[in-house]
Order: C-alpha cells, then structure tokens, then sequence
DNA sequence: CGTGCGTATGACAACGTTGTCCAGGCTCTA
DNA sequence: TAGAGCCTGGACAACGTTGTCATACGCACG
C-alpha cells in the first residue's frame, strides 16, 4: 500500500499511533508555506530567524505555523545541516547517587552550548558500553562523554577520526589515545591511608573492587604506597580485592577484624562497600577506624562521622563537557590527561584511635 | 564555496573538526556500495538484515563496510521512517537522589523496546519544562515521560495530537488530559502522621513545600486529614509551608520546637526537608519523633533509624515507561491515572513516645 | 525615462536512508 | 528445450529541511 494512501485511509484505525508510518500527519513546511500563501524558503527564513522576510509576511507565516502547530523536524535538520546540537554520555549507573550530580553537570554544559544530552548506562558492561556508544554514534551525536565500563576503546577509534569530539571521565580509555579527565585516586586513597597511619594505625585493612577496574587498582596503589611510606609491610590478609556485593564485603570486614591481630583501621575503596563497611562496624563493640573513598549521604550524621576522601562529581563532569565543546571548537591541539584533586573530609570515624 | 569543494579542499586547516560542516567525511552506504561493487540498496539491505542478498555479496559488503569504518546515519533513517527509537525523559534534577532510580528504571524499559533515552532537568522551572520538552518534540521522540515542573502542559496538545505518546509522573498533568503515574501522597502523608498519633502524639508540626507543587499539597492534605481522623484540632504554628533551603528549614523546625507548647514529633514533606530535620533533632537533647516521606540512604544507620514513607521511585519510572510504549502500540484506550501505594518503613524515629 | 542596485522571495538540489518497483538470470517442470 | 516462476540486485523517488542561485520588484540616480 503506497505511503500517501495510507496517509488518509482509515483515520479511525484504533492502532493509527502505531500504524500511521509517518507521524501522525505533521505538518510541515510545505504545508505551512501553503496555507500562508508564500514559498517554503520563506517559511524556513521565518523559523530560524533569518533577516529578509518583511513583517508583514512574517506575521502570516506565524500564523499559519501557530494554526497548524507545526513544529521544526530536527532530523531532517540534522541531516541537511551535519551537526545535531547533541552529545551522548555513556555512564555505569544512572541510580548510582555518584553519577547524579555528574550528569547533571554535563547537562548544564551541554545547555549551555545549545546541546541536548542523551544518555544510557552500560551496567558495568564492556559490551553494552560498546553497543550504546555507538548507537549514539549513529544519532549523530555531536560528541560522547564516556564513563569506560570495559579496557578497549579501539571500536571508536573510526568515529573519533569522523569528527566524533570524545572525553573518558572516572577513568582511562583503553588502547586508544584520548581525552581523560579522572580524580588523583592514587593520590587520594594515599592521603586517606596516611590519616590513619598519622592516628596511629598500622594495621590497616583494604576493601575494594576488582583491580582490573582502573580507579580501583589505583586507590590500591595508593593504600600500598601510604603504608611503604610508613615502612609498614602490608600482610595479604588485609586486603579484599574483587569484592563489591554487600554480603561478601561483609564477610571480607568481618575477616579481617576477627583472629589473633585484627586490623584497627579499614580502608574502603568506594562508597558501596563504605556502606556496608559502616553496617558491619556498627554491630561491633569495639571501635574500628574507616576512611572510605567517595562521600556518602549523610555521612555526618552517623556516629561517629565518617571520614571520607570526597570526590567531586560535579566538577568531573563538568571539566569533561568543557573539554569536548573545546574540541569541537577545534581550540584543543591534542589529547591530555587531566587529574582533579580529591579532598579528605574528616568526620570522626577516621580520627579514632587504634583499639585493642 | 560549494560544499564539495569545502569538503576535499584544506585537509590540515585545524579547526577542520568544527568548520567541516559535514561529518568529517563520513562514508555513507553509496560509498560501501562503490567500493563492494553492488548497488545502494543492497548496502541497506546487509546493513538491516534484509532477506534476499546472496552470503558472497554479503561479505563483500560487510567487507567494505569494515574497511570504511561505515556507520549508518540515523538521522536519515529516522527521517524516511517516521519513528525515532527514543524517547525524552523531562525531570526535575537529575541530581537528586530521587529521580535516578526512577530515571534508570525508564531507561531499562526504553532498552527493552529498542529505544534511547534523551533527558534533561528543567530544574523545577516550568519555562524550562516546556522547552526542553518541545525540543524533544522537535527531534521527534516517540515519547515523552514529564515530571511536571509547571501547571500547564497545554503547549503539549499539538504534539499529543500529532502521535507524541506521552506519560506525566509524580505529579499529574495541568490542564490536559494524559496519563498520569503517581504514589499516594496522600495516604502515605495520611498514614505516616497516623502512625505518629497511634505513638501517642497529638502536637505534631509539618514541614513541607509549596502547596502549588501538587505533591506537596496532597502531602499535607493527608497530615491535615489524619489529624481531623483523630479529632486533634491543627494549629496554624504546627505547620511551615514553601520552605526547602535548609536556613529556612532549620528556623521553622527550631520555632515549633520552641515556645510552651512544642511539638512532639514532626512530620517532613520529601527528603531534603527531612535531612536538615535530621540535623536539627541531632543537636537537641530531647527526643523528637520524626517521620519523613521518601527514604533517604542511610536512613537505618542513624541513632535512631529514621521512620519514613518510602515511594517506589523505580516502580514509578518503569510504570510510567511501560504505559508509554503500550500507548505506542496503540493498545490503550485512553488516559488513565495510575496511583502507586506507598510503604511506611519503621526504624525508630517514629516511634519514639512524647516527650515532655 | 532608462539603468543599476539592493532587497524580498521562490525554485531547486542535496543531505543519507528506505520502500517500491522492475530487470535479468536462474531453476524447475512439462 | 521452452516457458513459468522465483530470487537477487539496482534504479528511483521520497522523507523535511537548508544552501545556492535566480528572479522580480522598487527605488534612486543620471
């Protein structure tokens, strides 16, 4: 059945939402330019502000667009123009409180530059980060703000060479050489430990993720360097890698504050495990000293307060948008590596004394 | 200059990424055919699985394919196709902790129809609302998922009209008839000031927003209604209205805790307000008891526990998607509003006794 | 009064894809 | 072996917009 007939047919079709192939009879420029009694050009003029249109013809193009309650078709726009006024952010989890407030961030940069921002979450999954960054590749969109899920980034090297503006936030690209804005988390898990040691720990536990996770094996690093600084030889009984889900973080805490030389201290490498760490040592009489990377919710209001090494997210996501929209100002020379400070926020939990 | 001409000339003009107005020379499917050696839509065909292309002419062109580092350009798909594959997602910040399990619960059904999420933050002002929502509408999302930050969605009728399947959550709609997914603000607010009263309290303040945000409104409707319910007659000094920013906040908690006759317990509006409460009740030696809509993190870690009515912030994104892509398939009848229950979770603060 | 110029307007092609339709070559059967 | 029918592949138009270019008109000036 040709496109036009089924246009007009069956207007009362219960499933015409779905069925109508176009959208529901929009109307367009045409159709405007039409009614108004002007050509289509001058229609587009009006709608994007062009000079050379007398008022008067003006007025009757509003009104035809006003009657008719046209709207502009970006994609058809888009695909005349080259560029969308979008930008895609790939990130892990949109629920995860650590990501609200740096997506937002970049929705504010993206607004300001006139964007639109589309986003997904790749679940921590190489392959749906993969699938979803090019999906928005294939929008068109003007640039990406990556959150890396997986260590292979190769697959956007075509889309980067096509003009596709490209930051990694929170970690690294992988086998590729772009934009990196991240936080010093060697630098900040360093400090965090160097408290505890400062308060007179020496047997400080580490809970953390899988290594191969870059901002993980980083804040190891770091808890190792603190601890090498100190002349304190770590005993691998102390550190917990790989290990996320509540109920083995719990196991791994409750581990290493049992047996005959318990850990006075623990070092938690994100906020999740922080948060279990947290239920763990409340149900415990003797007090245990936390430092945990990434700020919680709260965390001062808990007794005691927890001491924490904050990240800012905001500034991350920020610094990322600013950062393409320079690329796609064709301002920047090349890939850099940009690294934002963290900062010890100390409540309480991280000041406490060694016990026992 | 003709647009060709632009194209091959001034390879190294270094703004070339932006000044190239075109994609930076993105292969299309007439390159991927020229260099397979087929025709154009035998590209497309391979391109989107279409039957009929013999396994030796697919590999040719998946080969070329390859070798040009080819994407195909949804723009133009979308233009010849009517449907976008996406939907918009209009909320009020994405930084609140509120909406990002409800914003990743959306994103999850979105997936599951094959759809993107494009979204944007209005940030509770209601000009923004309207024109982040049109300019999702201008780049023809299917659908539209809106947290009202206005009361007035009439700009939306040509849109809805013109096949835009559109859901509003959390709030309901002004002025139009759509679907609608909210919690039972007003019995939860009902049930959780009960529970207060059945622990013995009569003086019990309400610290809420304003009542023009419906939420609001139907929150303190349900206070007033369990307070008449119990026969407690309410004073105009129990109640605070408008007020979130925690200064002011904190001023009205301490003036219906001060005075002869305080409060004994306090009933808070949404989670901002219940934080700073929290805060404020910290400080005071007197217990106070506390109940608080919408959970907050943590909540079961403070001393007390802090007694709240949980919404489904999840189960409202979801619902809300779901009826979406239903309407899209043009198998509802009509506009429908959808309440959600709410769930009061007891941890202490609620249940602590009058004091004084 | 004619020429020249500037301004308002419209005709037309192009953006990259997909749907329609037709041609040519093949197989199968009578 | 010829004709019917099927399968593969390609030419072409259309989607709605914008950039380019040509035209027509009005006005000032010589």
């Amino acid at each position: 059945m040709p496109e036009t007939a089924r246009r007009a047919d069956r207007p009362a079709d219960r499933s015409d939402r779905l069925s109508g192939t176009r959208y529901g009879n929009r109307p367009t420029m045409k159709d405007v330019a039409a009614r108004a009694g002007v050509g289509l050009k001058t229609v587009s003029r009006v709608v994007n502000g062009e000079p050379g249109v007398t008022p008067d013809t003006e007025r009757r193009v509003q009104e035809a667009i006003e009657a008719l309650g046209f709207r502009r078709n970006d994609s058809a726009r888009v695909l005349r123009k080259g560029r969308t006024a979008s930008i895609g952010l790939v990130l892990e989890d949109l629920a995860d409180p650590f990501y609200g407030p740096l997506s937002r961030a970049v929705e504010e940069v993206a607004r300001a530059h006139g964007a639109l921002l589309i986003n997904g979450s790749s679940a921590e999954d190489p392959d749906r980060e993969q699938e979803l960054a090019l999906a928005l590749c294939a929008r068109r969109v003007d640039g990406l703000v990556v959150i890396p899920a997986g260590d292979d980034h190769r697959y956007l090297e075509p889309e980067i060479k096509a003009g596709v503006a490209t930051v990694f936030v929170d970690r690294p690209a992988g086998r590729i050489d772009a934009d990196v804005v991240l936080s010093d988390n060697f630098g900040g898990a360093r400090d965090g430990v160097a408290h505890l040691i400062a308060h007179g720990h020496r047997r400080i536990g580490f809970i953390g993720d899988m290594p191969r996770i870059h901002t993980a094996a980083e804040r190891l690093r770091g808890y190792r360097a603190a601890m090498e600084d100190a002349g304190i030889p770590v005993e691998d009984s102390w550190m917990s890698l790989g290990v996320t889900d509540p109920e083995r973080v719990r196991r791994a805490a409750e581990a290493m504050l049992s047996g005959p030389e318990p850990v006075t201290a623990i070092f938690t490498g994100n906020n999740r495990v922080t948060v279990t760490v947290i239920r763990v040592l409340a149900e415990r009489s003797r007090p245990v000293a936390l430092v945990g990377f990434d700020d919680i919710e709260l965390a001062d209001l808990l007794q005691p307060g927890v001491t924490v090494v904050a990240q800012d997210a905001a500034a991350l996501g920020r610094t990322a948008a600013e950062r393409l929209f320079r690329q796609l100002d064709g301002s920047l020379v090349g890939p850099e590596r940009i690294e934002l400070p963290t900062r010890l926020v100390t409540r309480g939990s991280g000041e406490l004394p060694p016990a026992g």
